[in-house]
DNA sequence: TTGTATGCGTTATCAG
DNA sequence: CTGATAACGCATACAA
């Protein structure tokens, strides 16, 4: 493909097929799979988009087959390193299909419709919707102009198609983690508190603690998913005297670490910690934290599968249990 | 603009020109800023438009224009929290001037490409590549097809439009801190080191050490920028007793400072620790890492700078100085 | 300033 | 299986 030197203006199929003495449909069957050609005429037509270094041109085809190839990825936050990762593998992902990913990322604040346009104008033929925040349904619906649009590690208040970790299955493995520990006197760090996952976290992390009878000793809310927000966190659950605490996510677990060492808490003889996502910091010597894994791969496999679905008749919701790794956060060893 | 339930088939511009009987290209040039339309019949296009929902199909706009008004982010390594950083910020800026974000994110090894085809086929106005490896300057020519490459905090063997800060500055501030504080056994571990970049740090760093008399006592290579590669660094350089340790990069020093700490030495009474990026998590209390933070804001200023520009014709290489931010990791206090 | 007509590069339909 | 031809939705040269 690197033969040719790259011209200014890229070859046109009609320009190859002239040099080739074939139909202009000829080349564009040549490059359409399963298309009626001869194997033949095929070989004959790439061979020689090779040696000109021809490539379709993807942009003229969206105008015939109304498919863009293009999935329209929503984020509105890239601290949170759970993101990156996630957006990662899923980018790669999409690319093994045949996909692109056109990055929409949302700032918080003002004029968020505005930044939505793009997705509409530019015709996506789906978006996936990573942010946790900002975006109600009805903004999402608007957004995606009639196209698919999928909530990835996101609830919907409607029936929007999802794929989501196992938030209740999680929230209880660490409650039931504390327990095996003999650990009573818990303290929780919310995240964003207002969204779904946020409260699903909640909801079963306290409904599991009272099943078990344990005690809630403290909750200490937080406006974002920042090491900040739970190093603060920690700080305010302190007065409570709790002998473990679970945070919504590792970022703030990590905050919350730092504000606990820092207050000459041992960890995990005083105070056993525990997050949620796993991200690769959670895992370095230096944190070691016991979380919940999020099944990235599993969760990225099925939105790649909603992706190429013709149709999501059932199984709209879809929630993928993760995996309670223990570390020395809450381990004594 | 929400003030219609999105219909499956969005409007063409014909017939929203129907609907309120003008011409189709009336209701093209109200949208094209500049073009000869009546301000009066301009603002009842667009009060149409508005009223039935209609946005221009960027798709079809790029057929006539020629231009997509999408820049090619191409990344391949996410795992350094210093990329996502730059790329939100990037995207965030490049939507403000009205361009979308494709994202390539090439995996390192085979057939890579075969992974770049899609940069050519969709017609890119502007590739901006911010990977540090795996691309060589033909391979990346050819993957630009003609179009305008732009290395962000990369460094070209060839004269590829460059913005990039300032490595040599940024070396020589770290050697003339140590310098500073009185430190003389020098140690250097390098992230990748067969980079342009890491080549450039490095030997201004030892080259500055040896302008002011001081000794490098040791240097450790390293496959990666990632933390286990930084932890492993530090380890290597304990036998040479060094006072001080330079890592290439901040993930490179939090591996360092984790393993230092983890093997009795004080920091920085031992040995001073400093980096280079300031990521986020340099500045945690956890870490309190002195580095030398690039001038995010204004690379990316820069790179837009050049994204925008109808020609680059001087300034093709901008190197621009950032600021050693002092921590806890250098200075005693 | 406005409308009419053409073309962008491809896919899809229709004959042969 | 192959070639000619008609869209796709918009921007622009041209005519009015």
């Amino acid at each position: 493909m690197m033969s040719d030197e790259s011209p200014a203006r890229p070859l046109t199929s009609r320009e190859l097929a002239a040099l080739i003495g074939v139909s202009q449909s000829a080349v564009s069957r040549a490059f359409t799979p399963g298309s009626s050609i001869s194997s033949k005429l095929r070989a004959r037509i790439l061979g020689a988009a090779h040696e000109y270094g021809y490539q379709p041109n993807a942009i003229a085809s969206m105008m015939t087959t109304k498919r863009t190839k293009i999935v329209g990825i929503v984020v509105s936050d890239m601290r949170n390193p759970f993101y990156p990762a996630l957006i990662e593998r899923l980018t790669q992902a999409l690319q093994r299909v045949g996909f692109q990913s056109l990055l929409f990322n949302i700032s918080p604040g003002a004029r968020i419709e505005e930044q939505l346009v793009a997705i509409r104008t530019y015709n996506v033929d789906t978006v996936i919707v990573i942010s946790a925040t900002i975006l109600d349904d009805r903004t999402l619906n608007w957004a995606a102009g009639g196209r698919r649009a999928i909530l990835l590690n996101r609830l919907s208040h409607q029936d929007m198609p999802t794929v989501c970790c196992d938030n209740v299955a999680g929230a209880r493995a660490v409650v039931d983690h504390f327990h095996a520990i003999d650990r009573h006197r818990i303290g929780y760090v919310a995240g964003l508190a207002k969204t779904a996952v946020g409260m699903t976290r909640q909801g079963a992390f306290t409904t599991r603690l009272a099943e078990l009878g344990m005690r809630l000793v403290g909750s200490a809310g937080s406006e974002a998913y920042t090491f900040e927000a739970g190093w603060q966190g920690a700080l305010d659950l302190l007065a409570a005297r709790p002998d473990a605490i679970f945070f919504a996510s590792d970022i703030l677990a990590l905050g919350g670490l730092g504000a606990l060492r820092a207050a000459g808490v041992r960890i995990p003889e005083d105070i056993a910690v525990a997050g949620f996502d796993d991200i690769v910091m959670a895992g370095w010597p230096t944190n070691d934290l016991t979380t919940y894994r999020q099944p990235v791969d599993q969760l990225i496999e099925k939105a790649i599968e909603m992706t190429l679905a013709a149709e999501i008749d059932e199984d709209r919701l879809v929630l993928l249990p993760g995996e309670l790794i223990i570390r020395g956060s809450t381990s004594g060893d």
